[in-house]
DNA sequence: CCAGAAATTCAACGAGCGTTGAATATTAGT
DNA sequence: ACTAATATTCAACGCTCGTTGAATTTCTGG
């Protein structure tokens, strides 16, 4: 039964293309691997990825949708079964902050795949000038949207203002720490690791939503 | 009296070229930048920056050490006014935070020169797998340490893992909002504006000193 | 088993890259 | 005014870049 063999072994190139470009771009950005590097390093001809993708450009956007999907789906299932929780309150801040960022952990802890290197990517990606404005926009919007609803909802009196820059300070301190830059491993001597998810999901949403209460009693 | 003018001269010719180098690697990054369209953007010969620096390493070396003495030394100079203002007791996290991101917007809104395109550097440099843990170690290190000791008298039953997870958390919203990259505008429909420092400097110390707080509260 | 499709390799293009050494224009010291 | 030092330009090097079209191997359907 040989059937079927040729188009998954091209799904199976394709993927090593997307492996290989993923670890690159998080490591050195979009401009600083070529995609000579990247076939190199998924050990197949140039060529090759002219064949499976219309240019470089196209392999980055593939790189980026090819996760983003399942990323948002599990957010959304965290922050639905959050509220399912909550049938007639509102959910906690730090609860839904949790379900913002725990399926980050999970995936980071998943056997099947590495999570790592897209994690990387998208820190860099959303604090550069060129792109963070608008690649973040198309491919986070709608979910943060839905996030910033649950917490108008959990912050009643908060005005629109500090509510959007608070979750401001929480994207930049999320994607910093999933950067994993080894900064904070320098800095403490040590004493902390950027690698370590436990010591960072005890106390990021801790944190935050201390933050975002602290805003919220401006209004009020 | 035409006396110096030569030298002088040189000096405007190397500003120029690092106001140049400043500002396209602040918007697309070392990789994404050669030192032809550097030296395009600062009306030169593009020989003429290897007798300024000596290769487009160091050329990006001197963009950051340009910069960076004035940035330390004004936040070490704020983070004493405000001890010098506490003789007895210790200052408050809210203080200290301030004198950590006040010179920041006090430099944007310098008339003298842009500041902008160095913050936005900064930031890019801060999230990068490649850059981030060395280079910020090598130029911030000291600095931060010092804040970090202000901190740690302000919340004397703080953990040193809270602490310096609390700063790295601080780090991140802080280099995100000064990247300005327009994520805050495109999401919130218009309501927040990346360049609006005042909102800024009304929000973000009070936001990240009630993160510090809580996580203080966590060991004690 | 054979034809046609599909996946992969080979070879090359024009362009831009970082960098250098020699030539030239400009200024400084005497 | 002349010379030496300095600042800037010109021309080129070898290399890698993103991309393409044709050749070739590998598999599929009848």
């Amino acid at each position: 039964m040989a059937v079927r063999q040729k188009a998954e072994q091209k799904q199976q190139t394709r993927n090593r293309i997307l492996d290989a470009a993923e670890e690159l771009f998080a490591q050195r950005g979009y401009e600083g691997v070529s995609v000579r590097q990247i076939m190199r390093q998924a050990g197949a001809d140039v060529s090759l990825a002219y064949y499976h993708f219309k240019s470089k450009r196209d392999l980055f956007d593939q790189v980026m949708l090819r996760r983003v999907e399942t990323l948002n789906d599990l957010r959304l299932e965290a922050l639905e079964a959050v509220e399912r929780r909550h049938p007639d309150d509102a959910p906690t801040v730090e609860e839904i902050i949790g379900a913002f960022t725990s399926p980050l952990l999970d995936l980071l802890a998943s056997e099947h795949d590495d999570w790592t290197h897209y994690f990387q990517l998208i820190a860099q990606i959303n604090s550069s000038p060129e792109w963070g404005g608008e690649l973040m926009t198309r491919y986070f919007d709608p979910l943060v949207s839905r996030f910033i609803e649950a917490l108008r909802k959990a912050l009643p009196d908060v005005a629109e203002a500090d509510l959007y820059w608070s979750y401001h300070f929480l994207s930049g301190a999320l994607t910093l720490t999933f950067a994993e830059t080894g900064r904070i491993d320098n800095l403490s001597g040590g004493i902390c690791r950027s690698s370590d998810m436990r010591a960072i999901s005890e106390r990021m949403p801790q944190f935050l939503a201390a933050g975002f209460h602290a805003l919220a009693r401006r209004g009020g």
